[in-house]
DNA sequence: GTTACATATAACCATAAGGTTGCATACTGT
DNA sequence: ACAGTATGCAACCTTATGGTTATATGTAAC
């Protein structure tokens, strides 16, 4: 059974992430074709990586022949940056984070 | 030996999430306080989440007597915004309507 | 000084995560 | 039909993670 996963647990590990990346840069891609740009893993180790991405809906697979070809799914990425963290947006800008730190020291 | 810690893998657990937004909405509290607002888990485990969230550098300590005062600090956020996610902002829009076609089929 | 408080840290435990090897399944080419 | 290829999945191992309770440290209050 699938089991979900939380987009922001997927994006803990930092091979999924490449893994991402990857796809954002050309897709679909093959299972093989991912596996071989991480030579230090195993092809059991990427594809593990492959069904949480699938299960966190980040990218979705297609079975071609005997291949399964990947492509990026964007929406949860969106969904993180929409509903959490563009909340702190305005924090990062940098009028307001220094008038931040100064208004901390005031309170030392 | 405070290990320098990875905002994303920060990022992963809901708790510390949670920890974040309070702290996005009134800061500084003090270890307490937001212990306060899990009455499910420990203070322990709450201090615990507290030391990844400052060795991730998402926020910084004062003691001010014998109480220990966070605050957020956004500036990994920004990061990640600027350092990774945005790359994918381009392609949100597109997944929206992609999504609509292609959906559960191969997801395990 | 002694007692209570706020908090971090240590020790420990159960479960999850990420890796490996091996096997099963499904498709391709001959 | 058979051999080879692509890939997911299962079993297993080791380490990381998140939780607990117990202890240590520093501060405030009496």
């Amino acid at each position: 059974m699938s089991k979900r996963k939380d987009a922001f647990a997927a994006l803990a590990d930092p091979t999924r992430r490449a893994i991402l990346d990857l796809l954002r840069e050309r897709a679909p891609r093959t299972a093989g074709g991912i596996a071989a740009e991480f030579p230090r893993i195993s092809r059991a180790a990427v594809s593990k990586h492959l069904r949480l991405l699938r299960q966190a809906r980040l990218v979705r697979a297609r079975k071609r022949g005997r291949e399964w070809h990947y492509t990026l799914d964007a929406q949860p990425l969106a969904d993180i940056y929409r509903e959490w963290l563009a909340n702190f947006a305005p924090l990062w800008e940098e009028s307001l984070s220094q008038l931040k730190r100064q208004v901390e020291e005031e309170n030392t």
